[in-house]
DNA sequence: TTGGAATGTCAACAACACTGACATAAAGTC
DNA sequence: GACTTTATGTCAGTGTTGTTGACATTCCAA
């Protein structure tokens, strides 16, 4: 709890206080890097981050029942409410009731909405993809078991198995 | 831009559209993980995300001014003043006038201050060091390298120089 | 002395999260 | 069939964090 006054009180193992904070603040500076660009284009619309999210994860899991995506987003059903009924106002995103159990809502992009996820996500994957080729494959391979290992249990379910979730 | 049909349209290099999607979502996920403990502990406090940003970067650039702490955290200054009067009220940040320049206000963290930023970094750190344990140096290195890879330019210079910007 | 930079503050607003409460429909259970 | 649970939607209220725009003050520098 001295760390200040001993600011090797953590050096006792070969993970240094030091090294530990840069890594937070690289998560920090990436993210905002990270989101810079959908941020750019989100804001040519009335959409926002939350938008884009909801927009991503229906894509990739499509005819997805809306408390499956609550689970991948980790929102309340209001607040995802809010962003899904104005994408399925603007006819980005269409809710059809579902065929075994009719209580469920079975979301997918319409094409409207596919043509905004592909807007998005290419600026998204154009600069990872930067990342990726200047950091080289075994630096990628490093990136993902570093953030895999940063993920809550719970989450990393939804990474792993996006399909069957 | 026709990927929906042709999902293996970047295929020409070897950085699949699937590879780059899944990277997105490794980063959506652990920045999750990354915010959670901290969250949960400035749930028992009135402050949030803006005020441990704040918190943090005051520790680590010591007499910083508003204007160097603005270039940081890329907010407007309302924004920041707003976070920054909160937390000088309650007595965790001092603001005295410049020396040389007399306009300037540096900031730093008080007895109180720091405590809090402890605790906070503790939780967050202690969640880095296990991941970073568990993927083991090389994968950290990587990790490092793709970070720095996917910031913006001038943030980068924030996270490499944060001594002296 | 004038211009501009640094800072602070006020007001209004928007996005996005939260809690709590309530409604509806459908499924499952006894 | 009655009852409970589940899935979803909606309304109201609130809080944090961001934005613009406008304006005041202080003070360095040309």
């Amino acid at each position: 709890m001295d760390d200040l006054a001993k600011p090797q009180a953590t050096m006792n193992s070969h993970l240094t206080d030091e090294q530990l904070r840069k890594g937070i603040e690289a998560m920090f500076f990436a993210y905002r890097g990270f989101t810079a660009d959908p941020d750019r284009i989100l804001a040519n619309y009335t959409y926002g981050r939350a938008h884009h999210r909801a927009i991503h994860f229906i894509n990739r899991n499509p005819a997805t029942t809306v408390n499956n995506l609550l689970g991948i987003l980790g929102v309340t059903k209001q607040s995802l409410n809010r962003v899904l009924r104005s994408l399925i106002k603007d006819g980005l995103v269409k809710s059809s009731v579902g065929l075994r159990d009719k209580r469920e809502r079975h979301l997918d992009l319409t094409p409207k909405g596919s043509e905004l996820e592909r807007e998005l996500s290419a600026a998204q994957r154009s600069r990872i993809k930067t990342a990726y080729e200047q950091a080289g494959p075994d630096a990628v391979d490093g990136f993902h078991k570093v953030l895999e290992a940063v993920m809550d249990q719970k989450l990393r379910r939804h990474f792993r198995g996006l399909k069957g979730s």
